[in-house]
DNA sequence: CTAGCAGCGTGACCCCTCTCACCCCGGGTT
DNA sequence: AACCCGGGGTGAGAGGGGTCACGCTGCTAG
């Protein structure tokens, strides 16, 4: 499992259209630090100037209540990239970002990036359209937050964990808490509505993954029949 | 009030850096059109590839409900614009944009945009900065949403508002029926809960305009104390 | 002047969810 | 074995806030 640099950064979407000689100078600037799961990789307020690349793990950006509740803004794993914003504006961090998994990353400084950028509209392009997903997502967060209940809410969740691997099938750990805070719900509502889907026949759920059986069913729950 | 189109957009903070003579030149790509308050401006899902500045009235985007609620995810006014992300990564337009006032809006074609942006850099960068801000603001709301109840968002509203305007008062026209859209919530309780902060001294409003009187407690209800 | 409409104020009711409190299970650990 | 701990299941209770139903006020338009 173990990729060198040059590896992780080819496999980053961002970076696809530059020259095999632009990546390796890339891989040189980078340095590599890896992070235990739990801990925190940057804080929300923090003036940082660095952009990370996930090499491997996974990682959450999450927003933290006066109280202590947590919500989950993004969930971000091998091959994407965060803290572009603090590069792009150069204001604080807007949120933390924690290791959900033992994970590496690869830490590029703030002249080095933004020198590409600078040079290679190809790069800031890229950028500009992840930028553009990212906004979208958070604009349809914002929309099922609002629009729909837990039950919505959850099935929306699932639809796109599933769309996200490409099938019926996700293999990916979530745990009731886990999709709780990506929702703003909480852990009990969540187990009771899994629970009620399981039932309803709308999804089937082993040890390890979860299988979508009626997607029609679930599309209208989440309020785009 | 009728400015030209150049006048325009030597107001759009994106285009700021570009030399007098790119702006005039663009000013010619530029087809000029209104719309009359309430009229659609775009539909969400529809194929669009035009980018809107906004040169004088004020418009709304918004998510619809199956159920027909409206959620406002952002208020444009003049200098600003929209409809540049189905330009980015030209996929369908995601949401809504509804004219809240007569309005004029200057249209630039898809081709005409895009290859500015791939030959200037400070196009694309200023553009990456102001989608960063709109992501900035995104998140922030959805932790509002998730984190605040509705005191707590109608306060964080109100500072936000505020702010903008640069001191401690609003001369925004907002309807408590707006602002239950902005923050997801209802007529009735966006009514009960200004009551309250009138009453607690938090706030004054008059026909025309809403005075912060108390800071420390409004920051204290948006939580951010 | 009178109608009509957009906004606001308020009470009553009720339901979705959150919270709290336990309990259970499976898999590592010592 | 005996524990511990992360994850999940469930009941009971309470409350925030949505919905409904009116009433009022002050414009703008005939």
């Amino acid at each position: 499992m173990a990729l060198s640099p040059l590896d992780v950064i080819r496999r980053v979407p961002l970076f696809e259209s530059l020259p095999e000689t632009e990546l390796a100078h890339f891989a040189e600037l980078t340095r590599e630090k890896t992070y235990p799961k739990g801990s925190v990789i940057l804080f929300e307020n923090d003036r940082g100037d660095s952009l990370f690349l996930v090499a491997s793990g996974q990682v959450k950006v999450v927003l933290i209540g006066e109280d202590g509740r947590e919500v989950i803004l993004s969930v971000l794993g091998p091959g994407t990239f965060f803290g572009e914003m603090a590069l792009i504006d150069d204001s604080p961090r807007s949120a933390h970002v924690i290791a959900m998994e033992d994970s590496t990353l690869l830490v590029l400084r703030r002249e080095d990036f933004q020198q590409r950028l600078r040079s290679s509209p190809e790069v800031a392009i890229g950028l500009l359209r992840e930028l553009s997903r990212r906004l979208r997502r958070a604009d349809e967060k914002i929309g099922s937050l609002v629009l729909l209940d837990v039950n919505g809410r959850v099935a929306d969740l699932l639809l796109r964990a599933a769309a996200e691997e490409g099938g019926d099938l996700i293999r990916r750990k979530l745990t009731h808490h886990t999709i709780a805070q990506m929702i703003g719900s909480s852990r009990e509502t969540v187990s009771r509505t899994m629970r009620d889907f399981v039932e309803r026949g709308f999804i089937m759920v082993t040890r390890k993954d979860i299988t979508l059986m009626d997607r029609p069913a679930l599309l209208s729950a989440a309020g785009r029949s």
